[in-house]
This record gives C-alpha cells, structure tokens and sequence, in this order.
DNA sequence: CTTGACTCTGGAGTTAAGTCCGGGGTTTAT
DNA sequence: ATAAACCCCGGACTTAACTCCAGAGTCAAG
C-alpha cells in the first residue's frame, strides 16, 4: 500500500504520516525500487490505534509508548496499560478542573452584568477584572 | 516606575512586560533620559486587568481587546462586554465537553481492564484502542 | 508520448505565550 | 570609584502537532 491509500483508508493527510514516521510512531516501511513508501496492511491498524489514543487524550509521544506496548502485548502487563490510562484520566480530570473553575469565576461576574445598550462605565464584568481578587 | 518595579508589583516577569508591549497590550510608556521605561500608575491597574482576563481563560489578543474597553469605557456598551463574556463561556464549556467526553470514553475503556500483572495480550484497553469505534 | 496524479526530500512556517541570551549602558550603595 | 543590580535591544529558542513548499522523479491512462 503506498502512502496515498494509507492517507485515504486511514482518514489521515500524507504530510501526517510521513511526520509520524519522524517521530517514530510508524516504523519505516520497506521502499518500492523507485523509493516509494510500501506500507503493510497492518499498519492501518496502527494508524487507527494511533487516532483512538489521540481521540482519548494521548499526546503523540503518549501514542509511541502506547503503539510500542501494542505491538509488543506479550511482553507488557495490564497493570502497565492501565497505570497510563488512569494518569491520563487525572490530567483530564485536572484540565475539566481548571476550565471548570475559570466558568464559575466568569459566570458569576457576567451574570452580574445587565448587559445593556448603555456605555460601560460602570460595567460590573470589567469592575470585577479591574480587582485582582478576581483571579483567587 | 520602571520595568523592575512594575514586574515585582504586578507579579508579572520583566520580559513579558516588554513582551505585552509588543503585542499591544500596555501602551508604551515615557522614557527617562537614559532610555529606561518610565510607567505611569494606572499600568498596574492595566496588569492586574490582564492578569484576571488572563485567568478566566481570555488569550492575550483578547485580553488587548478587553483593555482598549477598559480603558475607554464610555466609548463602549455592557452589551459589547457582555457578549465577549458569553463567547468566552461557551469557548470554555465547549472544552469542558471534549474533555468530558475523552474522559467518559478514556474510563470506560480503563474501568473495563483488570490491570493485572499478566500479559497485555488480551488487555481489554489496548483492544478498545485498536478498534477505531472507540472515537466514535 | 504526453499529461496529470502521485511520490520523494529537506526545510521552513504556523500558533500561543512567553523565555533566554549576549553585549552593552546606567544607577545605586558602600 | 567600583561592584551589584538594574535596564536596553534584537533576535533566537521553546512546545505540539502539524502544514506547506519547491524542485525533482515516477506512474497510469489515453
């Protein structure tokens, strides 16, 4: 398979896998006597593997050791596995914390706000900025 | 007051005064003799405004925004204000989303894994990864 | 045999928000 | 008067994950 139909059947642009190749998440496949990439079917597999673990929150490097441990199953543990998934389950729940927190703050001080046509002099949302308490 | 003490004030390092100075955010300030910046009061109140934006998730080019109301307040309306905010909410809810949905997808796949010291080979995470409708 | 689609490479550019550096001038305290 | 601390500038570097480019070679169809 060459690495246009790899981009179509895997939904992925060819600068994109030709960069993942860079870094190391898709192994350099064999070459065609004209130096054209000859991907295994197998590879879309790990394309797709790839695409989940991004969708679920993995950064690439994330992916690499992922895809390395999947390839190689037998010679990792579950406990190994899950240890990654349940740290990246704390760092979205931290992100959904922070983002969380930065709503409620902003929703309260716009709540305030009456929102009208008249000038904001005395605006409540840009009061409740101008007070660094804002910001604990 | 000069960069250094604008800096320890307003908690904000010295090369990212200069830095919001580039970007627009605090107008550039009178010069002493010898070329050093020579700020005015009122770009502490304009720091703590930026630092409070900042926090409630404005990007800089917002935070510029935002400030060039601040500072002419009566030229501008709570409703323009107000609507900034509210894009800004739904900006945040929007992430909080993606970030839930990974996280409810990441914690099914994961809960569903025994985690055991065994071999991946039958890991239920790395099967669910494998699958491409895990990001669906 | 020519045209268009495909592929190759290395390297530069993108975004955001800084951070760091070198090589110089200035101020302040002792 | 001299050392420490401060300030100036322009420009390079950082992270993440691509994205785009030029210039060249290759392949398939008509």
């Amino acid at each position: 398979m060459r690495i246009g139909e790899l981009a179509k059947r895997g939904e992925t642009p060819v600068d994109t896998l030709r960069y993942y190749e860079k870094q190391g998440l898709i192994a350099e496949p064999p070459r065609s006597p004209a130096g054209y990439r000859d991907y295994p079917e197998v590879t879309l597999q790990y394309l797709n593997f790839i695409r989940s673990a991004k969708a679920v929150g993995f950064s690439l490097k994330e992916c690499r050791d992922l895809l390395a441990i999947f390839v190689r199953r037998d010679a990792h543990t579950c406990a190994e596995v899950k240890q990654l998934s349940e740290a990246k389950l704390l760092e979205l729940k931290d992100k959904m914390q922070a983002l969380q927190a930065m709503h409620q703050t902003l929703k309260a001080i716009s709540d305030a706000c009456c929102g009208g046509e008249e000038s904001a002099a005395h605006c409540s949302i840009l009061d409740a900025l101008q007070h660094k308490e804002t910001i604990e």
